[in-house]
RNA sequence: UGGGGCGUCGCCAAGUUGGCAAGGCAACGGGUUUUGAUCCCGUCAUUCGUAGGUUCGAGUCCUACCGCCCCAGCCA
């Protein structure tokens, strides 16, 4: 409806267009290259659907490749959480699961090209000497004492390094570029540097690892990508992109091309903080439907493809920029109200007593699945003497423009019967704690004569409803940009009510019927999805997102 | 004070030989409605960071400013 079917066009299809119109390329091929060390968010999500959407729309190829150069920080569950993400939302890549480390031999050949070309060179100066020698932003770097070390020197050395004969940080390979360049990736940088650590996937074959530098450009050629995609941080390290593959004995040479990463507001997208919200349990896992993480997204109740229509929605373009996170949110709800089931559930149940209504009678009413969607069928929605409506749908002083449930007020049951409260039960605070009311025969499916319901209200027998925990999930930090005070840590933003449990909710059983990860509307109230955790016995809803609230937003106007 | 980028409506974002500012989100009115939802209709940039210049005509070309982002990991 609003939002587009296709990706509309961007910078990059118009480079591709050109590429294909020129004959220089016949095809496009993409990769998506995460490292393994974390879980994917939705900043991947834009860079995972740009570069599988590509591989679709031009019926090219897109390989995901792991860029898993360093051991010390990855791990094997996020290789599997990644490759689940990443066909959750819809896409396959070409052939099998590619890694970094599966080209370590031809990266590690390369690089002695290069030493016996005389452009890499085996510095043992420590840490503090290279950083002291590469300058600063405004001076040039200093050539290190060991930058002309003979060619058969370099070898020997790098053979030794790789043979396990030196100490993390003795030596390192460094490419002979440009100690004086302003650009300050190109003032000799470090290709390869010691690492006596296990890797999971190449366990201890190695010990010397090649930086992303070195290794990107190689991988990504022996590939045969053509559109190398990244963000924007990167364009300053694509002058060595060049440079290697220029310097290498190998014919392809793929283009990098950069773009803006996404940033959403009142949440954060960063692995490094998202990693401390998990290992500091301000979340309960990389999941938690608080987490802007693809498997948080999941089991909060986001589809695929509302995902993927809001990467498409927000653009590729190479502007800083911060998306409203009202954009993602109207993707779900577009797509929920179109294709969930409908259900209701009382989360804050209030007993009515229907007093002309027989004890023990049970109408089982046939009830629409969806307003819209025929073919979603009819649910069954047992109706008894005894149904639970909202606390908040009856109010003993109503404000004006109320139009729920008040004392000697008529109120439609949606789905059944319009009743009219009779009388309320209160305890010793003055807290009303059940009512009293009687329905009107005549009004199923049918306005009542003589007079009007005030509104419409959902509810759920008694006795034949389903208990379950509902998890009101509300967004995780309290301000838009949580990580934008540098004098404050962006945990002291963290929402004190990202989460509300109702613990007493009662849903319609048709719910409990249907399979984990299943989502509905419920009426007036949100669009929910059944929890992993759900077992027979308990049965676990979250909140996905709210229906948008056109009585709370006026209500909220007048202070509160 | 080096280098690389970016600045079009509150938020994204089209705008490709200079020709007379798309669209979405949000917001705000109104209509329909057994969800205060959905849906429908309408309003919302005489202006494109600023200032000059070229031109019949500039968001698009030129000049100068201003602002913001990235880079000094043996991270990616």
């Amino acid at each position: 409806m609003s939002l587009p079917e296709h990706a509309p066009s961007n910078f990059i299809r118009q480079i591709i267009d050109a590429d294909l119109a020129s004959g220089k390329h016949s095809q496009v091929v993409t990769r998506f290259p995460p490292e393994p060390n974390g879980y994917l968010h939705i900043g991947h999500a834009k860079s995972i659907c740009l570069n599988f959407g590509l591989a679709v729309d031009y019926q090219g190829a897109c390989n995901l490749r792991f860029d898993d150069t360093n051991p010390e920080k990855e791990d094997l569950d996020y290789v599997q959480s990644i490759q689940r993400d990443v066909q959750w939302l819809g896409f396959q890549w070409a052939g099998e699961v590619r890694y970094a480390s599966g080209y370590f031999q031809q990266i590690h050949d390369f690089a002695v090209e290069l030493i016996e070309k005389g452009l890499a060179y085996v510095d043992s100066l420590n840490a503090e000497q290279i950083r002291e020698y590469r300058g600063t932003l405004t001076e040039p770097g200093r050539h290190s004492p060991y930058r002309d070390r003979p060619v058969a020197e370099n070898l020997d050395l790098f053979a030794r390094m790789k043979a396990g004969g030196f100490a993390e940080g003795e030596h390192v390979l460094r490419a002979k570029i440009d100690m004086a360049s302003p650009n300050i990736n190109m003032r000799d940088p470090i290709i390869y540097r010691v690492r006596h650590q296990h890797h999971h996937q190449t366990g201890d074959a190695w010990c010397i690892y090649p930086m992303y530098d070195f290794t990107h450009p190689i991988s990504d050629a022996i590939e045969g990508i053509t559109h190398s995609l990244c963000t924007l941080e990167f364009e300053d390290h694509r002058p060595l992109y060049d440079w290697v593959l220029d310097n290498i004995s190998i014919a392809c040479h793929p283009r990098q091309y950069e773009f803006a990463r996404l940033n959403l507001n009142y949440t954060v997208t960063s692995k490094r903080k998202l990693k401390q919200l998990v290992d500091e349990k301000h979340v309960t896992g990389w999941d938690d439907p608080r987490m802007p993480t693809i498997a948080g997204f999941r089991r909060r109740g986001y589809t695929p493809q509302s995902i993927r229509r809001f990467c498409e929605s927000i653009g590729v373009s190479r502007a800083d920029s911060t998306v409203d996170v009202a954009m993602l949110e109207h993707a779900i709800r577009e797509d929920l109200d179109e294709n969930a089931p409908r259900a209701m559930c009382v989360l804050r149940p209030l007993k009515v007593t229907i007093e002309n209504w027989p004890a023990g009678k049970v109408e089982v009413l046939q009830v629409p699945a969806h307003p819209k969607r025929e073919d979603l069928g009819v649910r069954e929605v047992p109706f008894t003497r005894e149904i639970y409506i909202d606390a908040e749908d009856f109010s003993e002083d109503p404000p004006k423009g109320w139009k729920r449930l008040y004392p000697e007020g008529h109120i439609r049951l949606r789905g059944g019967y319009v009743m009219q409260c009779t009388a309320m039960e209160k305890d010793a605070a003055g807290q009303v704690i059940a009512l009293t009311a009687r329905y009107d025969e005549k009004t199923l499916g049918v306005n009542p004569e003589g007079y009007k319901a005030n509104g419409v209200i959902h509810w759920v027998s008694a006795d034949q409803s389903v208990p379950c925990e509902v998890r009101l999930y509300d967004r995780l930090f309290s301000v838009e940009n949580p990580d934008g005070d540098k004098s404050r840590d962006f945990l002291e933003f963290i929402n004190p009510e990202s989460l509300q449990v109702m613990s007493a909710a009662r849903v319609e059983p048709s719910v409990a019927a249907y399979p984990a990860e299943s989502r509905f509307q419920f009426e007036r109230e949100g669009y929910f999805a059944i929890d992993p955790s759900s077992t027979k016995g308990k049965l676990v809803l979250n909140r996905t997102v709210t229906l948008r609230d056109s009585w709370g937003k006026e209500q909220g106007k007048g202070g509160k």
